[in-house]
DNA sequence: ACAAAGAACGATAACTATTATCAATATCAA
DNA sequence: TTGATATTGATAATAGTTATCGTTCTTTGT
């Protein structure tokens, strides 16, 4: 049985209560800054636990795992190539040609994962700038 | 200047001549039994500058990278989470709506990566056999 | 053809993210 | 309370990949 113990609440309010797409050293890292310090094995293990139990949901790219809230439902990503920032969107018609095309191919679909990568708004904006300047 | 060396022609031959998702270590022992032996960092380096030089292309899983030809065109993965089979589909209903999805996001997008994960078609059946059995 | 400059090679050390190990501790259920 | 089981934390280990560095090609200018 999983058990929600203190280490693992304080992980999971952290999440709950951020926007922000943690991977396990940055969260490890925030908790020993609210005096919470956790063994960087705990925090791995209770980002695996809270994400088994529906807690929290993850995305992999290409480093490292980000883990987020769960209570958003699911989306997929807009990763930012120059400064990292993800975005979130839903596109209902994406998703559902998804499992057209599972379907199609006699393909038990079980989960996906879509990351459009580009630079953002800002970014965009600051190389502009830079060019101005 | 890149340069097509030996080794690195050896790399494009046997990704163009196959048909399949080549992670380094799989490649290199390949190459290896060949007569082809070249140490592991140049396997990476020359993957790395094929893809650079857009002669191969890859896919980012959680483990590891996978290249693969690049005389192909653009697709995107059905990746077998059982059997760690990977096929290939284009739906350019789901290209265009990335686009748009950007777009609307004042997001200037230049790539993206779509995994369907599931169980392939041989993979079901061999489930139903072993319940049959 | 020759020499200097620039790439690439290969062996291996280093690095990063993550998982495994294991003794000590905490938690649950009867 | 007690025993069974899960979790913790320190740390070793693993896996994939990149960095280092001296050596070996290539290329290019003369």
């Amino acid at each position: 049985m999983i058990r929600l113990t203190v280490q693992r609440q304080a992980i999971l309010d952290l999440i709950n209560r951020s926007n922000q797409h943690w991977d396990a050293e940055e969260l490890a890292r925030c908790l020993g800054q609210n005096g919470e310090q956790l063994g960087i094995a705990t925090v791995y293990r209770g980002l695996a636990a809270l994400e088994n139990a529906g807690l929290i949901q993850s995305i992999q790219l290409a480093d490292k795992k980000r883990y987020e809230r769960a209570n958003k439902g699911h989306h997929d990503h807009l990763v930012c190539t120059k400064c990292g920032d993800i975005k979130e969107f839903c596109d209902s018609e994406i998703e559902m040609r998804q499992q057209q095309v599972a379907q199609d191919l006699a393909f038990h679909m079980t989960g996906h994962q879509l990351l459009i990568f580009g630079i953002c708004e800002s970014c965009s904006k600051d190389s502009q700038e830079d060019k101005t300047a």
